[in-house]
RNA sequence: GCGAGUGUAGCUCAGUCGGUUAGAGCGCCAGUUUGUGGUACUGGAUGUCGUCGGUUCGAUUCCGAUCACUCGCCCCA
């Protein structure tokens, strides 16, 4: 165990698991595209007004997470800890509003100085979609089901489950907001200590909170669709009715909130009971106030984030590897091992991946060749090389051939095409 | 930020009721005749027993602090 550790809530990503970590964005990249979302990306860090006006001053993100520091020329600079904000301040920047709707993918690091525990860490990484410009629930209805779509194409179809509510416009909210407060302001000796201080700053976040004593008081709170204007009624049934036409299967959840002020209308989240405390998939809903808030044009918004790793770590399996050729020297001829950096090279350029070890002998490059899981070595010797020719052998079966160098990518296509119908037609 | 647990080879873990050479499995390396891997067999290397300090003749083992991770809370992705 070295002394040289990592910053607390920070690891480092290794091949075995970059490979699941790569899947999982790659899966989303290409799911986003289906439905629009074109890949865009802004700074990892921004001034620290974009966070703390836009996420609201109660929120535990701005209050006590957020990594905040003065750079050389005492800007107060804050490293993102989420990217709808920062797509928000691009959309402004780059005056993006006269073409909308705006549809936006994005991937990348994020960071919270939280305390670190499985499946939460103070780097991570999202993927995440902002739909910005539509006011309609289709939007919304679309959101999710490119959601549930990249969680289906990762294998998760029946490990996820979708839970959604609503938080009404503004008015409805306030009008909840004040009848939750005085209901809860009655019972206060029965409310956890967290919740009391809940109450001042962000009450709505009482309803999720795990403790019993809370869930007992929370059990006959009123409602927050008792509160629901006409409008955000029909907001909501109209975003329910979209999710069944697309066969979306939800639960409804009236207790499920946002940490983050500037949410409104549709809340929804990705959950599973595999990670823990860390259940959360993917989240997200509607903000129709936050453009403006930044200092823009009035803009409805909607999206979502998920976490790469908590995904990562739901892949029943990861994807397999790539199966290289493996180029095999025969000897350290010097002669020989030019001639078999040549050939590598000739074999790059047509394609192939491949993998040559620079020493050993034979048995030792074998070996090599076998733990990298190639499909073929190409074996270039004295005889081969007089010949014009290499042995070709299949790591699988054990068959070996001599083939001509003229015809060598030929044949290795041949041998790897074979390799891939195995994969996908050997059930 | 609060409460608790854990920390021994690259990995998973055993062990030392405080005593001098700390173990297993997996993995790794080398070999089992000089151009042929996967299996098998043989052999080998692992480590300041997380770090610092205390108690003790003596600590990896006890105590304290610290760091990291894990679980719950909190928060969320």
């Amino acid at each position: 165990m070295s002394s040289l550790q990592p910053v607390r809530g920070t690891h480092d990503i290794l091949p075995d698991e970059m490979r699941a970590f790569r899947h999982v964005v790659d899966t989303s990249r290409m799911a986003a595209a289906l439905y629009g979302f074109a890949e865009m990306a802004t700074p990892a860090f921004e001034f620290s007004g974009v966070f703390a006006r836009t996420l609201g001053d109660t929120s535990d993100i701005v209050t006590k997470e957020m990594y905040t520091f003065s750079d050389r020329k005492g800007e107060s600079i804050t490293l993102r800890p989420e990217n709808t904000a920062g797509i928000a301040r691009a959309f402004i920047s780059n005056g993006l509003s006269n073409d909308l709707p705006f549809k936006a993918f994005y991937a990348g690091p994020m960071f919270r100085y939280e305390r670190p525990q499985k499946g939460r860490q103070r780097q991570f990484h999202q993927v995440g979609v902002e739909l910005l410009g539509v006011a309609e629930p289709q939007a919304d209805v679309e959101v999710i089901a490119l959601g549930r779509h990249i969680l289906d194409a990762l294998g998760l179809k029946g490990a996820v489950t979708l839970e959604i509510n609503t938080l009404g416009d503004p008015e409805s909210r306030e009008a909840y907001r004040g009848a939750l407060v005085k209901f809860l302001s009655g019972r206060l000796a029965e409310l956890s200590a967290d919740s009391r201080d809940r109450l001042e700053r962000n009450p709505l976040r009482i309803l999720d909170s795990k403790d019993e004593g809370d869930r007992a008081v929370i059990a006959g709170a009123p409602l927050l669709g008792e509160y629901l204007n006409a409008a955000s009624k029909a907001f909501y049934e109209e975003l329910k009715n979209g999710l069944l036409d697309l066969g979306l299967d939800f639960i409804e959840n009236p207790h499920l909130v946002r940490g983050l002020d500037y949410y409104g209308h549709t809340a929804f989240e990705f959950t599973t009971d595999a990670l823990g405390a860390q259940g959360t998939v993917m989240a997200g809903g509607r903000y129709d106030g936050l453009v403006k808030l930044m200092g823009g044009p009035q803009t409805p918004g909607v999206g979502w984030a998920a976490g790469v790793e908590r995904l990562s770590m739901l892949l029943a399996e990861p994807p397999a590897e790539g199966r290289p050729v493996a180029m095999i020297p025969a000897g350290n001829d010097p002669v020989i091992k030019r001639e078999a950096m040549i050939l590598s090279e000739r074999l790059r350029r047509a394609g192939f991946a491949v993998d040559m070890a620079f020493s050993g002998n034979m048995g030792k490059r074998m070996k090599r060749a076998n733990k990298l899981s190639a499909k073929v070595a190409v074996i270039l010797g004295e005889d081969e090389r007089l010949a014009r020719a290499v042995t070709l052998r299949d790591l699988d079966s054990g068959e070996q051939a001599t083939v001509s160098l003229d015809r060598l990518e030929e044949t290795l296509a041949r041998m790897l095409v074979n390799l891939s119908e195995d994969a996908f037609g050997g059930i």
